[in-house]
DNA sequence: CAGTATCCACGCCGATACTG
DNA sequence: CAGTATCGGCGTGGATACTG
């Protein structure tokens, strides 16, 4: 009979939900899979959302490994490209899930 | 040709978040699962979760319909119980949907 | 166009002491 | 045993101005 000891800090599911929880990422993985691939266009796709936060989820999800950014043009003005990675499309069945479950359970 | 707007306050995934992000709620989502059903028990089973927050989180989860919190004795020493609902038990499929997924993507 | 740089509010989470 | 009450740190998200 062994103890069961658990700490949030070193669950499989911390990674999931930094990855794709906190107020907007699950937003631009939806986004961007349809294709609203720019900053700009996100920026108007999502009215709330502010520059910083923008780039910042951007980053993060880039860290991840959840999509990639392609700077097409380096000088002003700019031209960037957003795309998911294998690993970014693969979430969508893990989403689709979800909204299953909401659907099912509301 | 519409334009797609996005708030993530109005999205399907916020409350999914809401319900089982955080810190703790899929841990305890799990224990309890495990009928480690006691509010000690769940305090030994997670060395650094607080008695505050636990609290909190189990009323959340109370009023998101996830668990249910039986009062077996009401005065003290009080004896209370904890078991998930049909909504809560359903969770795992997506839980376990996860856990796969982080399998395979690392 | 696609960002940085600053400053700031709020809420999550935690430590600790006390209680029916 | 199963909580409340109180105080506080820190990180996330946001408003606004500026820039290569």
């Amino acid at each position: 009979m062994e103890k069961i000891v658990y700490d949030a800090n070193f669950c499989i599911m911390t990674d999931f939900f930094r990855m794709t929880g906190g107020k907007w990422k699950s937003v631009i993985l939806y986004l961007i899979r349809k294709d609203i691939n720019r900053f700009s266009l996100l920026m108007d796709a999502m009215p709330t959302i502010s520059k910083k936060v923008l780039t910042q989820q951007l980053r993060e999800m880039e860290q991840d490994g959840l999509l990639i950014r392609d700077v097409l043009v380096a000088k002003a003005p700019m031209v960037v490209v957003y795309h998911l990675t294998d690993k970014g499309k693969s979430l969508r069945q893990l989403i689709d899930g979800i909204i299953e479950w909401n659907k099912h359970y509301f």
